[in-house]
DNA sequence: GACGAACAACTAAGGTCTTAGTAGTTTGCT
DNA sequence: AGCAAACTACTAAGACCTTAGTTGTTCGTC
């Protein structure tokens, strides 16, 4: 494995910034316009807002843009999966002491399972290193 | 399908705030001076600092105080299991839109499981809902 | 009953986040 | 070439977070 440097803890997304991910992941590259109009309609947003929040992601390394006629287009640099990832272990290191399975034991009792979810669960840890 | 009023969400607690809960949690019932004390000798936070954070986390409700002596003395009134649930609830909710198999999806791949691990989740889901 | 230590309330300064306006630039079109 | 629309950079204001000082109160001790 590589040696990263790593110099930053990278900090979680704000509430905006990860509102706006979410469309980014889901289309891929876009303009401030198309966020825009990808937001539902009660999240009223200024184009000069999104326009803000995106140049931010983009200081922060969590998005690229390049240029594209009048304006420019945005894609994600860092992967919803990485970030996911990140989120993760961030709770299981801040709440749960570094015990994944204390996560999953609150998960189970607070959250609703519909029994697929149990069953999709139980075979991620089969594939996982389940013993047979 | 959001049929549930939910007048305030509880937000999530600050960095400063989950790290003095850890120590309130842990010890019960505390004073400024327990607080401080219990601090790592690096995290060498102002007695002040302390104690306006205290008084921030009573007044979100978070904390509970009773007067004693000179001082008060805080103890939680959130339990740490109902912050956890909400954490992981919050996180399910924002991020894996709402399917927590994918959370441990992403959990068993992201953070290096030891087989206990894996075999304490798998009686968890067991005494759930799993079939046996 | 006075003094010093411990303590709480108020206050503040510097930082980030959210939201958006203003001003200036680019571009497509005629 | 010139104009209007779209777009970006700069800026800002209000909220909240973090850290801690200042000031005034309370309590134990002599």
């Amino acid at each position: 494995m590589a040696s990263k440097p790593e110099p930053e803890a990278p900090r979680p997304l704000t509430p905006v910034e990860l509102e706006l991910m979410h469309i980014v992941w889901r289309l891929g590259e876009v303009s401030v316009a198309d966020v825009l109009a990808a937001l539902p309609p009660e999240r009223a947003l200024a184009y000069t807002s999104v326009s803000t929040v995106l140049r931010i992601l983009e200081q922060k390394g969590v998005v690229r843009s390049r240029k594209q006629g009048r304006g420019h287009l945005y894609s994600a640099e860092l992967p919803r999966e990485a970030y996911e990832a990140q989120s993760v272990r961030h709770l299981v290191d801040t709440l749960f002491e570094g015990t994944p399975s204390a996560l999953v034991a609150r998960l189970v009792e607070a959250v609703p399972l519909a029994p697929e979810e149990v069953e999709q669960i139980r075979k991620l840890l089969k594939a996982k290193g389940g013993k047979p």
